[in-house]
DNA sequence: GAGTGGTCTAGACCACGAC
DNA sequence: TCGTGGTCTAGACCACTCT
């Protein structure tokens, strides 16, 4: 965690001299969030930086410290930024993972403390990209993808049969890499071997009958209902970076969901 | 709708006088949102009514503008509070209902266009309330509830079955009106007929199997697997006032949650 | 045109964290 | 003790909605 500033006043100042003048019908903390935002995504702060002081924002971009702290305020509501009083404003670090087991209760005998579970690599394979993974990714027509099969277990139960793709080259250092090596959680492992960050993720939930082969490694009869979980996630940059899709017994499914 | 003032200056001014002086550790917006919401929960301003500007509520309290737009902002970000640009800051509606089928994707050949199921009564009764209904609805030992099935269909097709459970005597005059003119949504029937206001609501999502009697009225093998959705509602003021269980097909089951 | 909330400024002092 | 973000003030002007 470096603070990645030498002489705010200067180079905040020259590299990134005013808000970016007529965005018209933009206000003015609007027009300086999209600035901020670019350089945040560029990566001039890595995730886990500070960004400089509050006070130095304001005049490098010659604003009043009010409209700067709404500027901030927006990129904190988008999970952007994080400020903590007394310290300064960072940008957020990664999900960490292991967030698919909120849909369900797996009882652990123990209590309630949420393990995380093991990870088994069943295959690891690279094949041309799909058209819909294509458009997902964006990649061309010659575009490939690694995909993974990984079994998660609690106490030697298993309980999530897991379908992972991922784009080529970026996920270039997962092809060789030993998988022994690799945890239990592949978010932080993305991070540390591709310099990938997890920012945010969708999980499109459906209910699916579970076929043979499904069932089998799940220790459940074939043909039994299976909570689908489609996840497509996306790094802190905006594009989607990882599309899995998980499985897990129907009757295990628990989720609460608030409406307001 | 209609805008609840007198002379704001001296009325609000005269019963609220001041931000509740010590409390301690808390900021003046803090306090100050405290004794709005006080305010708004006693019902000083029905939903849909509109509070005093800024300018004489921020005059009234002694306060700076900014401090009560802090205060408001917390209220708004609770749900309490609306904020319309030239029109003023008005007390929230309640929820107006069907949000139980964003759960489900039921193929209406048309389209996507979302319909409100029709709503069928199949049962009405008063009885004791249960032990965790009395915990639930802060009912005393002698406390009584009513219980309604319904079926609602999409088209000629039954698609959801329910089971509602509401508290006595704040729901009297359902136990004696027509249930033919209660129309599809009970939210908007409950704030018209019982002066109730659903401002919140959790769901909690499990799979069950249908025994015989909700597969049958469903149309579905007994057996099946069912998505349970229990609901919990909240009036504006805090209390729950409505326990709801709901069974639809599992395998209809759709819903999409974001990470962050 | 009158009244509302939205934006913006230029200051001040406070609470917290790190050195 | 110093630098950070958090709170608060007292103004100003703008954009929008109603009539």
């Amino acid at each position: 965690m470096t603070n990645a500033i030498a002489s705010p006043d200067e180079v905040t100042a020259r590299t990134h001299p005013l808000p970016p003048a007529a965005m018209p019908g933009l206000s003015r903390y609007g027009r300086l969030a999209h600035a901020l935002r670019a350089r945040i995504l560029e990566g001039e702060w890595a995730p886990g930086d500070g960004l400089p002081a509050e006070a130095a924002l304001a005049r490098a971009y010659g604003v009043a410290l009010g409209t700067l702290r709404q500027a901030l305020a927006v990129l904190v509501d988008e999970g952007l930024l994080v400020r903590e009083q007394g310290r300064g404003t960072f940008v957020r670090r990664g999900l960490e993972g292991a967030s698919l087991l909120r849909f369900f209760r797996f009882r652990q005998d123990g209590g309630d403390a949420l393990a995380v579970p093991r990870s088994r690599i069943l295959s690891r394979a690279v094949r041309r990209a799909k058209p819909q993974e294509r458009g997902l990714f964006g990649l061309d027509a010659e575009g490939r993808v690694l995909t993974l099969r990984r079994l998660r277990s609690l106490e030697q139960q298993p309980c999530l049969l897991e379908q992972v793709v991922v784009p080529l080259p970026l996920f270039a250092p997962l092809v060789d890499s030993d998988p022994s090596g690799w945890g239990p959680l592949l978010y932080p492992l993305y991070q540390r071997l591709c310099g990938v960050v997890v920012a945010r993720a969708q999980d499109h939930l459906a209910i699916t009958r579970l076929d043979a082969t499904q069932a089998d490694w799940l220790r459940l009869p074939a043909q039994a209902p299976g909570l689908r979980v489609q996840r497509q996630a996306f790094s802190l940059a905006g594009p989607c970076i990882e599309s899995r899709t998980t499985w897990g017994d129907a009757f295990a499914f628990e989720y609460t969901a608030e409406v307001r």
